[in-house]
RNA sequence: GCCGUCUUAGCUCAGUGGUAGAGCACUCGCUUCACACGCGAUAGGUCGGAAGUUCAAAUCUUCUAGACGGCACCA
């Protein structure tokens, strides 16, 4: 067969179709009606997002645990699916409408507004499923959901409705973080911090009344010329004043308590209070108490009864309680304006520099002003402790890596507060909550019902939309069909697309959430643990009985070349499928794949380079065991098959070995999430074990056309395709397809039936996808071929060695002569041709002692002696210098031994086969170092 | 302020008590009939610093410097 001198990836990605319409990620492929499942629910990228690098290792994580386990033999099951992604698509929208219609969305309406907004989904949606399609995710599309499906909208309706009447949602007027650009509340987690080194202290003149406040008296002029100095990073949250408090302990304020102040500007009088929140020791020793605007003051005005006076409209503008001189002034500027009045009544004592913390809004990055507000809160008392119970009683769920997430995710549940869920917007799930005239409240799963319960008042649904987070909690449990209604059965997956009517009959009467809830693992980024994971962990509990997922894979952050996050403000972002087009998406997924777990990397374009060339290294040996294959084809199991060859050569026995080894470290790592060593471990058996040495040891059988020889490469090659397919799917299929004898006999004993996978299609539907994981048996693993092989190998080193030295041309032969005892005597025997060719020699000569000219180039082995003669050619200088630097390096060796077994207490202490395999390493350095010393005196006369 | 992570070859990174590894870059040599996205041979590190535990420390403990992350506070 001929095949193209180079890897062209982009004449494999075109696998996925055929995968997709055959129906193999769909669990329905699998035939063994026993099979043990396996289940993944991704997390739901946003509609508005396009693939960045972030997904791009998920989702390759996702898929090389989905694809292996699939290849095992699991019923298995990826399932994919969208956020809605409330504030993102509803700001798209608005600026959608501003952009072509100028229109603002009260001006259409909120009806219009969700129409368009779906209308918008439907158009952008699809961007990113798209995407995964080219990264060869192999999610079960005919399952996909979207959070605002009416199945997933009907589970968040139940929910809302169960937990309110539970008590475990309220409604409550609390001091919030208040979004001003995006006009809504948010939670804590969706406040970030930001440190300002330019903030600003200003310290404010509040003027006290001498005698007890009476009607009348309000204005500054009238004070008695004390005045209480205050300390403010926000000047312009003065004028919602109520009160003044100072530390009962401070002794300089202690007269002034229960006076009161004339707060300036507002011609408002306030009390001066006493309580112990207050740090005498910093600024003043004075605060400001602004109730409605600041969670500490909030609290401090409960505990004394103060007004709360909101001063702000909800775009961050003053409203009418601030006055009339302040109305409608944007609050910095409004900032500024109450600073310049202070200052020109006098009452501005002075302004420090002071660096500041802001919270600002995750998305806009706008200045969060903490309000006062009514809101809905989830209680997370209980919720809580059912999460503490799972990981206190289970360990479930169990991080990867274990460290530092599973100690930040308790003490995270150890200090929860409750959750803002309700939103100021008109995209998402509207509360399902309805007022009466007099403001009453009736919670429902429908308008009906609340009507019913209002005694059929008019009545009318609360406005806002619940945190998107509120409807992905519940993405474990509702994506597979969980939707909390009482009276109908758990209604069954909907067949979307059914792939055939053959998928359809295997699909299992169980319904999907018997099957596949508790998910296996969950594999996420470290942002959203409390956001999302804690969130599902705790409803899934509670409303489906079950737990989540057992497992959660906590990945790294692809940093941009500088160091840093990637991020459209930096541009130091590194699109995926720029990625994909340079170097291949197989190339990008190993090299993702390569990357410790949980390991934050900087991205660098070599790192896939690398992985880039290794997929043209496999095709290039595949390449190699292709020509002259003729009447060879690939055995089923070589491990197996082996045995019954009789007469198997060291270098067969060696690469079975490789091979079983291989396998089984594969599987243990992948077991253990340990993605790159398992990448690893196949890198280097493919390209060190494989290329370089048995294709080498191979490549005269081959080229003669030996069929045998043909067969049994091949088949290693063919298992070698298997177990990189979870990692490079589409080179693994592309080379599999053009390997002789491939087909559906190779696939697990789950996917053998012919019939119910795609008939009629090319191959009549065998696919690498399906074949049989490599297990790898251990009974193969032959440490004696290891052994020996490692000696050949490393006598063909030395005399490769010799030769670059020596400079000897590429193209001269030499002779080979080698001192040794009887056993390795036959095993290089044995391998002559091997190494007559790999040493590039004409002649091999094997005894009991050396008989060689002076001029011989010289160096040893465990266990033997080699000698290169040189005559003519040996640079004798050149020669003592070489023995040297030998000698040097085992004596460094040689030192560090003595030491070590020189200490008595090393001797007595450390395990009796530790000192031993010491001892023996000695004596053959020793024996080594006598060899070359001896050789290296013969130069010297 | 509290909790935590990282610091290993020029670069990007593996390596959780027992002779320091990879890829790339570097040096030298190769039109060797699968592959120059390649082959062969070298060179390169007192594992941030200090102290301690141990027969033995990149690995465990403490301190320390630098980078970073989470949480809390911030008048």
């Amino acid at each position: 067969m001929e095949i193209a001198k180079a890897y062209e990836p982009k004449t494999a990605e075109n696998h996925y179709e055929r995968w997709e319409k055959n129906g193999y990620f769909a669990p329905e492929i699998n035939q063994d009606p026993d099979a043990p499942k396996f289940s993944i629910v991704i997390p739901p990228p946003n509609v508005t997002g396009s693939l960045h690098m972030g997904h791009a290792l998920q989702h390759t994580i996702m898929d090389v645990l989905t694809r292996w386990k699939r290849m095992q033999g699991y019923r298995t099951l990826w399932l994919p699916g969208t956020d809605h992604a409330g504030i993102s698509v509803q700001r798209k929208v608005v600026e959608q409408l501003k952009k072509i219609e100028h229109k603002a969305p009260l001006d259409i309406g909120r009806e219009e507004f969700v129409r368009r907004a779906w209308k918008w989904k439907e158009e952008y949606g699809s961007t990113i499923t798209e995407q995964m399609r080219r990264e060869g995710a192999s999610v079960d599309w005919s399952r996909e959901r979207f959070t605002m499906d009416p199945d997933l909208s009907t589970a968040v309706r139940n929910v809302f409705c169960t937990l309110y009447e539970e008590g475990w949602i309220y409604r409550g007027l609390r001091i919030v973080n208040w979004c001003p650009k995006d006009k809504t509340v948010l939670s804590d987690l969706e406040v970030k911090e930001e440190t300002r080194k330019d903030g600003k202290l200003y310290y404010l003149r509040y003027p006290v009344r001498s005698s007890p406040p009476h009607e009348g008296r309000v204005d500054a002029a009238s004070a008695d010329g004390v005045v209480l100095v205050v300390a403010t990073t926000r000047p312009e949250t003065m004028l919602g004043d109520t009160a003044v408090a100072v530390n009962p302990k401070d002794a300089r304020y202690k007269d002034l308590i229960g006076k009161n102040v004339a707060l300036p500007l507002t011609g408002r009088e306030i009390p001066i209070i006493a309580d112990e929140y207050v740090d005498a020791e910093f600024g003043t020793g004075a605060v400001k108490i602004t109730p409605a605007h600041d969670p500490n003051d909030y609290l401090v005005g409960e505990r004394h009864n103060l007004p709360q006076l909101l001063v702000m409209n909800d775009d961050g503008t003053m409203n009418a309680a601030a006055g009339a001189e302040f109305e409608g002034l944007d609050r910095f500027d409004a900032r500024k304006k109450v600073v310049e009045r202070f200052e020109e009544l006098g009452l501005l004592e002075k302004i420090d520099d002071y660096e500041v913390s802001l919270p600002i809004c995750e998305r806009c990055k706008t200045i969060v002003e903490p309000i006062l507000s009514e809101q809905w809160f989830v209680k997370m008392d209980e919720m809580r402790d059912i999460a503490l119970d799972l990981t206190r009683t289970e360990g479930v769920p169990h991080f990867s890596p274990q460290v530092p997430h599973e100690k930040v995710y308790t003490t995270w549940l150890e200090n929860l507060k409750d959750w803002t869920i309700s939103r100021q917007l008109w995209w998402g799930h509207q509360i399902p909550a309805w007022y009466d005239d007099e403001g009453n409240v009736y919670v429902a799963r429908t308008e009906a019902e609340a009507k019913a319960k209002s005694g059929g008042q008019e009545i009318k649904q609360d406005q806002d939309v619940l945190d998107t987070w509120f409807s992905s909690g519940l993405w474990a449990f509702s994506t597979f069909g969980w939707t909390g209604e009482v009276s109908g059965q758990q209604s069954a997956v909907s067949s979307h697309d059914a792939s055939s009517e053959l998928l359809t009959a295997h699909r299992s009467p169980l319904t999907d959430l018997d099957t596949f809830l508790p998910t296996d693992v969950l594999v996420t980024g470290r942002d959203i643990i409390f956001l999302w994971v804690s969130r599902m962990i705790m409803l899934t509990k509670k409303f489906a009985g079950k737990k989540a997922f057992e497992d959660v894979v906590v990945t790294g952050t692809v940093l941009g070349k500088d160091g840093k996050p990637m991020s459209k403000s930096r541009n130091n972002g590194v699109d995926p499928l720029e990625m994909f087009d340079k170097f291949g998406v197989d190339a990008t997924r190993i090299y993702l794949a390569s990357i410790a777990t949980g390991a934050d990397i900087e991205w660098n374009d070599v790192g896939v380079e690398t992985y880039r060339n290794f997929a043209n290294k496999i095709w290039n040996a595949t390449r190699f065991c292709l020509m002259n294959s003729d009447g060879a084809t690939v055995i089923a199991d070589p491990t197996a098959e082996t045995p019954r060859r009789g007469e198997i050569s060291l270098a067969d026995k060696w690469i079975l070995s490789r091979l079983n080894r291989t396998a089984n470290d594969v599987n243990k790592a992948l077991t253990k999430y340990e993605f790159h060593t398992a990448v690893s471990l196949l890198y280097h058996f493919f390209w060190d074990d494989f290329c370089d040495w048995y294709i080498e040891l191979k490549k005269d059988e081959i080229n003669a056309g030996d069929a045998a020889a043909s067969s049994f490469i091949l088949s290693i090659l063919e298992q070698a395709l298997r177990l990189l397919h979870p990692f490079m799917p589409y080179l693994t299929e592309e080379l599999w397809q053009k390997l002789p004898g491939t087909g559906v006999e190779l696939h697990n004993a789950a996917y053998r039936n012919p019939v119910a996978i795609a008939p009629g299609s090319d191959m009549g539907g065998a696919t690498i996808m399906l074949a049989d994981f490599p297990k790898g048996d251990v009974a193969m693993i032959d440490e004696r071929a290891e052994l020996e092989m490692g000696s050949v190998i490393d006598l063909i080193r030395r005399v490769r060695n010799i030769r670059t030295e020596m400079n000897i041309k590429p193209s001269d032969k030499v002779s080979v002569h080698v001192a040794a005892n009887a056993d390795m005597q036959s095993i290089l025997t044995a391998n002559e041709a091997q190494i007559l060719k790999l040493a590039r020699a004409d002649k091999l000569v094997v005894s009991e002692t050396l008989d060689v000219p002076k001029a011989s180039a010289k160096a040893v082995i465990t266990n033997a002696e080699i000698a290169v003669p040189l005559e003519g050619l040996i640079d004798f200088d050149k020669e003592r210098e070489r023995l040297s630097n030998q000698i040097n390096k085992l004596d460094v060796e040689l030192q560090r031994l003595n030491g070590q077994l020189s200490n008595a207490d090393f001797v007595s202490k450390a395990p009796a086969e530790k000192v031993e395999a010491l001892r023996s390493r000695k004596a053959e350095i020793e024996q080594q170092t006598g060899t070359l010393k001896t050789n290296l005196e013969a130069l010297q006369r």
